[in-house]
DNA sequence: TTGGTATATAATTATATTAGAATGTGTAGG
DNA sequence: CCTACACATTCTAATATAATTATATACCAA
């Protein structure tokens, strides 16, 4: 067996993580958290191009953490899996942690 | 304000996700779960390059995810903060849920 | 000091990602 | 049919990431 099953998951999970490596694919889970959005008003709230905000649109949803419908002459996205906002709260527990140490850190040098 | 303070915490976040988006950065972290190894352990078991584990463990040490100690002629890696395997776990939840709807979705098919 | 072992760094090459500009596609209204 | 609108795709140039190979550093032992 050249390849093991574990690392084709530890493959997915990379891609995942992928998809989450730019701050703003970030922001548009943080817009989306609290419901649907179309293009139109993602891309206004991030004040980046429309262009640029379909490309990341579509890393999400190529890795289905997105969806979308059409409406009219919009296309609405929305979260798939509302789980996709426990794995940023968790990472916001790593910043905490993260920026405590570094008070910490800052405390022995001022203090 | 050109740059708001949200922006910056976003891109924290994408920096985090991008240390954590390589298949073989995964498995160290899975690795060192259970406790610290040193590097001869953790490219052995990997069954990668001895240069190429050192470059990967200087992208999770890098983001402050790992952090190391000498003894003797080997250096020890352990996680940081055991909160990561939070993130891993939240992904996991996520890889789960996508499977089942590909098996739902399969069952559409042959059922 | 010499040699060997464990790890890190550097250089190279290949590949991937990004933003922006331009263009394409689908849809509704006149 | 034509036009405008909302969004997607393609192309390009700049930059980043990855694996490999080679070399460097740190440490220990004889």
């Amino acid at each position: 067996m050249v390849v093991k099953i574990s690392d084709k998951i530890s493959q997915l999970k990379a891609d995942i993580f992928k998809a989450l490596s730019h701050p703003t694919r970030i922001r548009i889970l943080e817009l989306l958290k609290d419901g649907e959005l179309c293009v139109c008003d993602i891309f206004e709230q991030l004040g980046v191009e429309q262009a640029n905000t379909s490309q990341h649109l579509a890393v999400l949803k190529k890795q289905h953490i997105l969806e979308s419908r059409k409406e009219g002459l919009r296309v609405i996205y929305s979260i798939k899996y509302p789980e996709i906002i426990e794995v940023l709260k968790a990472v916001d527990k790593i910043l905490f942690l993260q920026a405590n140490e570094a008070m910490k850190t800052f405390g022995e040098f001022s203090g």
